[in-house]
DNA sequence: AGTGTAGCAA
DNA sequence: ACGTTGCTACACTG
């Protein structure tokens, strides 16, 4: 016998019930959390597969099998046709997960193996027989009880007590204490007990305790039917009356150890996965996280990381870099190390490679002049260049006073026009998503110390490798873009850059302003916790919606308000509908306290925000939106309040910088309602449009059929309310609560809104007839976002599609068109040679910094190159304000 | 660290 | 269940 000092064998047999565990995977995770996005439900592959990756990572076998049944019908079933029958219809939502279990395990090289007539027990058996001649461990996993009859020194069973990821181990010890029984003696006990999920009746009477007994008594079940008229009582004498059962018990749950099999233990050892494979089905499924935990786990089967990705890097004397730059005239992929901080930051480090695979990389601290000189004009050239997230980098080359032209392709870009809605696009993951090829992770330094770029060999091979992998990958995206190719050279490069201006640029802050009211919500605040606190006649934490749950609907015993997943919903309207009701003083002060918070914390986040020049400069997230938006973070501009007047006065902090004139605001008026206008062709709308007049009002005028003169404010509101729920895919229900007047009502005014503007009825039911075939929604300018739930078999996650299917087309065009006016806008102050600058973007409005004497230059060009960024079949109208403040500057 | 609630913008 | 797209703060949970 071979045996590790350990006492481990070297030949280690695990051997898995597949539909056992399966079964047991399907009824411990919620079938609901687990569906791809074409509606095929996964919770029994994604918990068997877990299951797997663990045992494979803690026990570390060298030998694996997978054990299916074929069919209900086995030999057993032929001598016992009521065997198992009792078992109910397969759920649904099994059907066809066991087959992609399968795909799983052929990716993975593991063999499964089915035989007919026979159970998947019957195969674990004969393996574990033959596992044992080849002088095995064996570990079975199985929730069939059936098999504990083959434990023994070395041969483990691994039973899952709560869904899969908690296995119980059951070597001989375990089973006599679990079961009372040795391990061979346990079929004999379940004979006498009964096994109900299999419909073999026991003797009635006759529970585990008797039975172990019994066998203890009499040396095993033989011996003890020999002897049953002996034994006393009624439980003997059940017995006695139920000896045949017992008898065909002990015959149907023995399992066969001597079949046939094809595969011998020698064809079980464990092979290297196929990787090809593992993408494809791991794609699949939809399962991100446990692919990454496979490849992680099992880190003895990688292939060298970066493989695929040749390189043949040059160790550059100095003085060598002008040489080698010239020498690789084709796309050259950057890979740049550094920091970035809003709108600054710096390089460390770059690597450079060719599609040929010659590579270099450096330090930039360790650039002689003559070599940095080089690199500078070589940056600043056409020189084609192909980086993965340009922005920071191109702030950051800015920061060190050198130009950055020519970039020809950033793959981030162009893998967030083919799939807008994912949330990462960590070029490691690209290169597995379109290349099928792995990388190593530069997120993930590979020791916390060295995080701070360090020059070691390791790390410089990584970055040149990642720096070659962007050039293949830039060559598939562009490949796959296809009819979206334009808007990625056309928009998003050139606004990457403009945008990169803009985070530069920041905008002025009021500082003092900022503390004043800081200080003044401050006291707000306190006022308003106290006063809450007084009526209440305790503390309690005012932003916790628990414990407010405890003192609403509890304590003051105040009438329940909608359910949330934890509770009961404590929002302001909620509360507002409490005040309106109780009149109780504590909402009052509870509101104005929240109020008063939150624009405290606002205040402070943008404090915090300030950098050394007085400025704020936000980052612009360019693949975040699944509509094609920009968002805006650390901090977000876009969200800045307006509406109420203590709000406004932040907005007043944001003031023009020294050396310019004034702050000047421009936006889309409608814009959205434009865009529908334009793709329904919409007789009705084009003309409220056209007319001249408040635009809510000539859609009242026209849905009440009365003159403009005579629209009631109520009825503007109502019509108002009803354009703007328009393209998010309103409901008669969410109209009815936003107006506040009955469902009926509501769906009334819906019917009467579309029987005027029939072409915007009909073109909200095109547009998502037409995602459903084609999978995905277009932007007036081709900008696609795909949308599988559409098809789900899930009502909530089908009518959630197709409410972003009616959004995203005009959310999405409103974008385009915004992105090409910054785009016109941004060439024009240039073209005229302006020093003024736009600072922001918040959706349908830019903000722009006026030099001294440029206001009508910026103001008339703003005007022109906004409203004609397209040509729609209504104008496109722009509002423009002025003014030293935000505030100041709206209009 | 991740989730849920709340609230601000377009 | 009932209107989209975002970001941030906080409380609470593991």
């Amino acid at each position: 016998m071979t045996e590790t000092a350990s006492g481990q064998r070297d030949v280690r047999l695990l051997l898995i019930d597949g539909h056992s565990v399966a079964f047991r995977a399907f009824y411990g995770l919620p079938v609901e959390n687990f569906a791809t996005s074409t509606g095929q439900h996964t919770n029994a592959v994604y918990g068997f597969t877990a299951m797997l990756i663990s045992l494979l990572d803690s026990e570390k076998p060298t030998h694996v099998a997978v054990a299916f049944d074929v069919s209900r019908h086995t030999f057993r079933t032929d001598v016992y046709p009521e065997y198992k029958a009792t078992r109910s219809a397969t759920p649904p939502e099994f059907i066809g997960q066991v087959e992609l279990i399968k795909e799983v395990l052929d990716a993975l090289n593991i063999a499964h193996v089915e035989v007919d007539n026979f159970e998947a027990d019957d195969i674990i058996a004969t393996l574990s027989l033959n596992g044992a001649k080849a002088d095995a461990d064996v570990l079975i996993v199985t929730g069939d009880r059936d098999t504990l009859q083959l434990v023994d020194d070395h041969v483990t069973v691994l039973y899952p007590r709560k869904g899969v990821s908690d296995l119980l181990r059951l070597d001989p010890p375990a089973v006599a204490e679990r079961y009372l029984v040795a391990p061979q003696r346990y079929p004999e006990l379940a004979a006498l007990v009964g096994e109900s999920s299999d419909n073999l009746p026991g003797v009635p009477g006759v529970g585990p305790k008797t039975a172990a007994k019994w066998l203890a008594a009499y040396d095993g079940l033989e011996n003890l039917l020999n002897h049953a008229d002996e034994l006393p009582g009624k439980a003997g004498e059940s017995l006695r009356e139920h000896i045949g059962d017992v008898r065909r018990n002990r015959e149907l749950n023995a399992l066969v150890r001597d079949m046939d099999l094809a595969v011998a233990i020698d064809d079980l050892v464990r092979k290297p996965f196929d990787r090809e494979a593992v993408h494809a089905v791991f794609d699949a499924l939809e399962f991100r996280t446990l692919r990454e935990r496979l490849l992680a786990t099992l880190p003895g089967e990688e292939p060298e990381i970066g493989a695929g990705f040749e390189i043949h890097a040059v160790e550059l004397a100095p003085g060598e870099l002008g040489a080698w730059l010239a020498a690789h005239p084709g796309p050259i992929g950057m890979d740049v190390t550094g920091r970035w901080a809003g709108g600054g930051g710096d390089i460390d480090a770059i690597a450079l490679a060719s599609v040929d695979g010659a590579a270099c990389a450096f330090e930039v601290a360790d650039l002689l002049p003559a070599d940095e000189q080089a690199f500078a004009a070589w940056l600043a050239s056409d020189a084609p260049k192909v980086l993965h997230d340009c922005k920071p980098a191109l702030e950051a080359a800015w920061q060190r006073g050198w130009e950055f032209n020519g970039i020809a392709c950033d793959t981030k870009l162009a893998a967030y026009l083919l799939r807008p809605d994912q949330r990462s696009f960590d070029l490691a993951d690209l290169a597995v998503r379109h290349l099928h090829r792995e990388l190593a992770n530069s997120d993930l330094p590979s020791s916390p110390d060295q995080a701070a770029f360090s020059f070691e060999e390791e790390t410089n091979t990584d970055t040149m490798v990642r720096a070659r992998a962007v050039i293949d990958l830039a060559a598939a995206l562009e490949k796959e873009l296809d009819t979206q190719a334009s808007l990625l050279t056309e928009i998003e490069l050139p606004l990457a850059r403009t945008l990169a201006h803009m985070e530069r640029a920041g905008i002025a802050i009021d500082c003092d302003a900022l503390d004043r009211l800081r200080a003044d919500f401050d006291t707000t605040v306190s006022r308003a916790e106290a006063d809450a606190f007084d009526v209440l006649g305790h503390s309690v934490n005012l932003g916790s919606p628990k414990q407010l749950q405890t003192v609403l609907f509890d304590e003051l015993r105040m009438p329940k308000t909608r359910k949330t997943q934890t509770g009961y919903t404590t929002d302001a309207e909620a509360l507002e509908g409490l005040y309106a009701k109780t009149e109780h003083p504590f909402l009052a002060h509870l509101l104005r306290y929240r109020d008063s918070i939150k624009l405290r914390q606002s205040v402070e986040g943008l404090l915090k925000a300030v950098d050394g020049d007085g400025r704020i400069h936000t980052t612009y997230l360019q693949t975040m939106a699944a509509t094609g938006r920009l968002s805006s973070i650390e901090p977000n501009l876009q969200n800045i309040p307006i509406r109420t007047e203590a709000g406004r006065r932040i907005r007043d902090a944001f003031i023009v910088g020294a050396g310019y004139e004034t702050l000047l605001t421009a936006d889309y008026s409608q814009i959205e309602m434009r865009i529908m206008a334009h793709v329904s062709q919409d007789a009705g709308l084009i003309e409220a449009f056209n007319s001249g007049e408040d635009f809510h009002t000539m859609m009242a005028a026209r849905v009440f059929s009365v003159p403009a003169d005579a629209v009631t404010p109520a009825q503007r509101a109502r019509i108002k309310a009803m354009n703007y729920g328009l393209a998010y895919g309103l409901s008669a229900y969410g109209l009815s609560q936003q107006l506040k007047i009955d469902v009926s009502e509501a769906k009334g005014l819906m019917d009467e809104y579309f029987e005027r503007f029939g072409h915007v009825r009909d073109y909200l039911r095109d547009i998502v007839a037409q995602a459903r075939r084609t999978g995905y929604t277009q932007t007036m300018l081709g900008r696609r976002r795909y949308l599988p739930d559409l098809n789900s078999s899930n009502r909530q996650r089908r009518e959630m599609a197709e409410r972003a299917a009616l959004n995203a087309p005009i959310q999405g065009s409103a974008a385009d068109i915004i992105k090409i006016a910054m785009l016109d806008v941004a060439d024009a102050i240039a073209a005229q040679g302006l020093a003024s600058r736009m600072l922001l973007q918040v959706h349908d409005e830019l903000v722009f910094e006026v030099a001294p004497g440029e206001r009508e230059a910026v103001e008339k060009l703003a005007r022109e190159k906004m409203g004609n960024a397209v040509d729609l079949a209504v104008p496109l109208e722009v509002s423009v304000g002025v003014g030293g403040t935000w505030n100041a500057a709206a209009h």
